[in-house]
DNA sequence: CAAATAGTTCAACAGGCGTTGAATTATCTC
DNA sequence: GAGATAATTCAACGCCTGTTGAACTATTTG
């Protein structure tokens, strides 16, 4: 049986992958999923300017993606860290949206007029 | 248990996320996934010019996404259809790559010096 | 208080890409 | 063959955003 949650809409959906869809920022999520969460040592891992991290990890901040901390003792420290509920979250719209359980048999309302009676029947022929 | 597919390097599930990071290509998908199939019946649910559905179709087939094939009786109509199982790889991809198992407890190497011993301990405090 | 450190913010540039309108191709009808 | 139809391709514009370097803030250290 497949999910039964709703499917997000096209709109919602594409802005949260918008954010997803950068080469450096999935590196840096998947950095923090492997439990390094210092900003300097994201910086050194990834070869990447402290300012530039920032900027991305904010972008993934305001997606509610990833969550912030101070160091108690020294607060110049920040340490990043996933959000678990929101990759949960996402995840489960992702596979919603795209669970193959919502694929269904052709029917198309146009075409050729002659097919009027029987329009739904074998195509294919040239792949273009 | 969790997954044990491997999850996707970055740059790869970056690329395939840059050609679902759109609405409109969303819109696209969303419809193929329910049957309907023309390009023309694509153009009029959406508002959208047939040269544009023809590009974001293009991308979408670039990706292996998506494929085509031509009306038997009247080639002038091409139809369109979702690869069910590109779809499926891409699905299992995000999920392996998003998988909460793989969320590792912090071991930070860096940190303020005279933490050395037990660097690993309580932070929080102020949510910046 | 001055210097150093971790991180953020700002301004500006450059490339990519979605969008648009017109031209082009391919096919079918009369 | 002429005209109509479905779709694609082309050229050009404009905006968004990732990137860069410098300035700025906040905190700690000596």
């Amino acid at each position: 049986m497949s999910k039964d949650e709703l499917s997000p809409t096209p709109e919602t959906l594409a802005k949260q992958l918008k954010v997803l869809a950068d080469p450096k920022r999935l590196r840096i999520l998947n950095l923090l999923m492997s439990g390094v969460q210092c900003n300097c040592e994201i910086g050194d891992s990834l070869n990447m300017p402290a300012n530039l991290i920032s900027h991305h990890l904010r972008v993934l901040r305001n997606a509610g993606l990833v969550q912030v901390e101070r160091d108690a003792l020294d607060a110049r420290w920040v340490y990043y860290s996933v959000n678990e509920e929101a990759i949960q979250a996402l995840v489960e719209a992702f596979d919603a949206f795209f669970d193959l359980g919502r694929i269904q048999p052709r029917h198309p309302t146009c075409g050729p007029k002659r097919m009027k009676g029987k329009p739904t029947k074998k195509l294919i022929v040239k792949p273009l």
